[in-house]
DNA sequence: GGCGTATCGAGAATGTGTTATCGATATTTT
DNA sequence: AAAATATCGATAACACATTCTCGATACGCC
């Protein structure tokens, strides 16, 4: 009766950061209650379906008002990790790395990248958006002694897989990656692939029917 | 009966990359032909659902043997639009516009970026990568005469919004976003997606589950 | 040359995610 | 204060994707 949580779809997961930033920005204008059918229609997306995601996230709300945003905020952030800072390591110092580095967002969902890694002897001292760049093979003796959790690949394909079981040694938990590969890591470890390829074909395969259907 | 190749369904699109990909390696080797079986087993997928995203692109292969590796890397090119180069345009010459343009496989999926647009004076009239970095305001005039149908967003949230605009004013057909923001565009236009924050979500809530579980 | 086996292709069954329906409840209005 | 209405929460129907099952076919083996 404790953990009422049960597993959510990965469709509902990825919806959430979608409510959480409208309800954040709905919170800066001084709203203090949004609805289900509010946040659907700014989000073209079904009232019910928005229910159903809030719900999972353990929400109540009240009939013809709907949810506080304050708690609602809290609730997505505690359902999906976000209330503590983690730290993360990014192995790979490229054009990728650098812009994740760089990218200030992070810090509102709890990911702190505190190091990126790299073998570029021309890279490593340096420092990238203000976090070091270090060799390679420090990684293990840091991940473990720091508790880092959370590994971001952005390394070249030829290179990923070597990362992530180095990374697996180093008491990694989860991995996020970037690079154009699929990995093959233990069952234990929590594997987030961002596919640019993937989203590219479902993009230029429309606009091939689309083009074709205006020929 | 000149069309026979219905609707694909987005998960199929996304998996089909990465049968290209695994099918061009292999071709590398000198391999003539592949089986479902096979891909099945190197992606860890189903082989039935590896035949059927298959059959979706057209492509036959033989009983016992398989597909022929040529056929079936040329069908899924054809399928997702990657015969003929197309040109594209990126909008936001930060620091993942720069990891975008810098990115050299896009060449394989026949995707060209052949010019980025800023708003800032100071990246206005360099290059990146190669490719010039132009004023935002030229956009509109140069694709229409380029014929450019992709537009690539990688400026900020607060600017993605009328950049979108601009594009479909400019006659870009697809728009392929990287900020972290809903963009509003007509039905005509395709979009694609891709929310960092989506798959953060993913990566965290498991990760949050796992560590609970060991605790 | 016939037989066994692996794979293809199509149809059925299962499971999952989405959308629709309905009663309950709290706020607004008269 | 009572009626009307909008929203919540739960259940049910639907649609879609995945997986299973089966017959057909081509290659290797005896």
């Amino acid at each position: 009766m404790s953990d009422e949580l049960k597993t959510a779809s990965i469709p509902s997961l990825r919806r959430l950061p979608a409510y959480y930033r409208f309800c954040k920005q709905l919170a800066e204008t001084g709203r203090q209650v949004v609805s289900c059918p509010h946040i659907a229609r700014e989000l073209h997306l079904d009232p019910t379906q928005v229910r159903k995601d809030l719900a999972m996230t353990g929400m109540v709300g009240k009939p013809r008002v709907g949810y506080t945003i304050g708690e609602l905020l809290a609730g997505i952030e505690g359902y999906l990790g976000w209330t503590n800072t983690t730290d993360a390591f990014l192995a790979g110092a490229g054009n990728l790395g650098a812009a994740l580095m760089g990218y200030p967002g992070f810090a509102d969902y709890g990911l702190n990248i505190v190091a990126a890694f790299d073998e570029d002897p021309a890279k490593i001292g340096t420092t990238l958006h203000g976090r070091p760049v270090l060799a390679m093979d420090r990684l293990p003796d840091l991940a473990e002694r720091m508790h880092v959790h959370i590994g971001i690949v952005t390394v070249p394909a030829s290179a990923a897989q070597s990362v992530a079981d180095l990374m697996v040694l180093s008491g990694i938990r989860a991995i996020w990656n970037f690079s154009p590969t699929r990995l093959d890591v233990p069952d234990s470890i929590i594997l987030e692939h961002v596919s640019l390829t993937a989203s590219l074909a479902v993009l230029t395969s429309r606009l091939a029917e689309s083009l074709k259907r205006s020929s």
